[in-house]
DNA sequence: TTGTAGGATGACAACGCTATCAATTCGCCG
DNA sequence: CGGCGAATTGATAGCGTTGTCATCCTACAA
């Protein structure tokens, strides 16, 4: 038996639509009141029961981030879910995690699924969800307000969402192994259907144009952002006639398994061979030799983008896309070129 | 404008009480009525709303999973709250994630808050908040239902939740390098506040008493559940005059802390040095030498605790402790034990 | 056939808030 | 000091469910 409005009403002497309002922060409330009110409702210890807020106020205060749930890196979301809280916090609104499936071919009516059963206000999406024009264009037919996450593209209404410049850092990476002597540098590219795999090669390309490196097809392969596509992507790498000295991976996990590979064939990170992720997950730091990344400030992006779709929520048209910064983190995966080649040899596992 | 259940009512020709109570699985219902209900609502594309049913309920349906904010390790959280998800979507209830500062002195009051301000029905809490006995009785005082995930000790009530059987896989993977050979057997203890420390050492010493191993207290040093940890913890054992040949931490990340210090010092792993964790992180698989480790089945933990925690709101007395199985993952760290110590010298960092 | 227990169904009043719109008060000008 | 527009406040009707309790069946025993 939690107090009511109309507890806090009648002690404060108002009406409860006053209570109402100095509740949601609506104009035209004397000052006076206002602190009638807040007493009152401090007095009575009062919380709005938030389910007859909603459904008096035909809104459920409720957003969700949708991402891919077997494939995507758990500190990742972890940090965005964090920083959505935060913001949420703050404006009375709830956040959901809706872990879905992407490659089921259900995804879209999966999300559909979530708006309507829990009368979504809005959705944060993530790639690979973001880069899903399908599903935005969806989104915009039913009138549901989204943010994204370092999503690819433009549709066709004005993005909103944070936006980092992975191009530019993915070339940085590439300068910073350059300076390092590497003319041989290899990239493991990630997933196609994420926007990030696009930029990052082509970052990958500016710095190599920068160093003046030719490109060569040969050096890029395809892989994902897992652990397995890190090794499978190596292997082809480090197989090749004339393999890099360096290996700049999707991300943080396929780093990994990078380093996991080249360790399988006894060589030394970095004096073999010179890996870079992206992401700066945890394990990027705890794995030897701890690996030089892109770290992106995930936790910011979360609240971010939260902040960025309340407003458009509240009303239309004021959401904006925002650039977030990153930030190179030179560490101990990358170092000068070899001076010799890592001999061939027959590859050794345990 | 979504379908009302007034709209199914009608066009099922029952009354709005009927379709309530088929969607509630409620008894008393005839087959026959259930199914014009049911087609109804299919046709009508008919979604309770959960605000509504909230409401008029008197009920959040809503659970939280409580935890330590920057200190927990994502996944652990991450891998529960999906089993939390699982449990909840087949229930018709909502999970919602909490992350509070433990080290906060107003860690009761802020669940309090949670509660109040969500109308939570209930929670799921696990280490430190699991272990809080002033805070589990506290909880019993307001009438708010729980569950907890590898608490430590008994509070007044029956406890409802999972556990793991910490303390017998400790001793197993002490077993495990006794059997390599090793008889110095380090180990870095886990946080005080957290149970799983105790049962941890407990297992530990279990495994020396069987394997004939006199229980050396310079060997256990304390610790906590952070990568930092095991950085420290390892340079005490390591600095020790008889220095350990295995090392078994208090978890995956401390174990990585190990790990990393014993390559500061230019060790092998394991031919210098054996490793074991606790958790099997994602990590732990991409680590290299990969981490031996013990496994947690935290998506099950998350949907088994939740589904106890559903079943004793539904009816009080009903939910249960359920025993979850872990599992033994022997990787790469662990190895025979050194024919010669390790050469004592100066630690070189770059 | 009738009586009866209990299963099946329905009518209607909450639940606690916000939206709407009317009523009141305030500030200021002439 | 009256009057007028704008700022402030309030009365009341929902929002879409579920709980309560009354009513209506139905099957079975006598």
């Amino acid at each position: 038996m939690p107090a009511r409005i109309e507890d806090v009403a009648r002690i404060a002497g108002v009406s409860m639509k006053t209570v109402s309002r100095v509740f949601n922060n609506e104009p035209n409330v004397r000052e006076r009141m206002r602190q009638r009110v807040e007493e009152a409702a401090k007095s009575l210890n009062y919380r709005p029961n938030p389910s007859a807020r909603s459904l008096a106020g035909n809104r459920s205060y409720l957003i969700a981030l949708v991402y891919d749930d077997p494939a995507a890196g758990s500190s990742y979301i972890m940090e965005i879910i964090v920083g959505m809280l935060a913001a949420c916090e703050s404006s009375r609104y709830s956040a959901m995690l809706r872990p879905l499936e992407y490659s089921h071919s259900g995804h879209i009516a999966a999300v559909e699924d979530s708006i309507a059963q829990y009368r979504l206000d809005g959705l944060i999406l993530v790639p690979p969800f973001a880069d899903d024009l399908k599903l935005l264009r969806r989104l915009d037919e039913l009138g549901t307000r989204y943010a994204t996450i370092s999503a690819k593209a433009n549709v066709g209404h004005e993005r909103i969402g944070t936006i980092l410049d992975e191009r530019k850092a993915a070339a940085q990476m590439v300068d910073h192994v350059a300076a390092l002597g590497h003319r041989r540098i290899g990239h493991v590219a990630g997933p196609l259907p994420h926007g990030g795999r696009a930029w990052r090669v082509a970052g990958y390309r500016d710095g190599l144009r920068r160093a003046g490196i030719e490109y060569d097809e040969s050096l890029v392969v395809d892989g994902g952002f897992s652990f397995e596509s890190g090794i499978v992507g190596a292997n082809r790498l480090l197989d090749l006639p004339d393999p890099p000295t360096a290996i700049f991976a999707a991300n943080d996990d396929s780093a990994c398994g990078v380093m996991h590979e080249a360790f399988e064939r006894g060589m030394k990170i970095p004096a073999d061979l010179s890996v870079i992720g992206f992401d700066d997950t945890p394990t990027a730091r705890q794995v030897w030799p701890s690996l030089t990344t892109v770290r992106q400030p995930c936790r910011d992006m979360g609240r971010i983008a939260a902040e960025q779709l309340l407003a458009s929520i509240r009303d239309a048209g004021s959401g904006q896309l925002i650039h977030v910064p990153y930030e190179l983190k030179l560490r101990n995966s990358t170092g000068p070129v070899p001076q010799r080649r890592f001999p061939a040899r027959t590859k050794t596992r345990r």
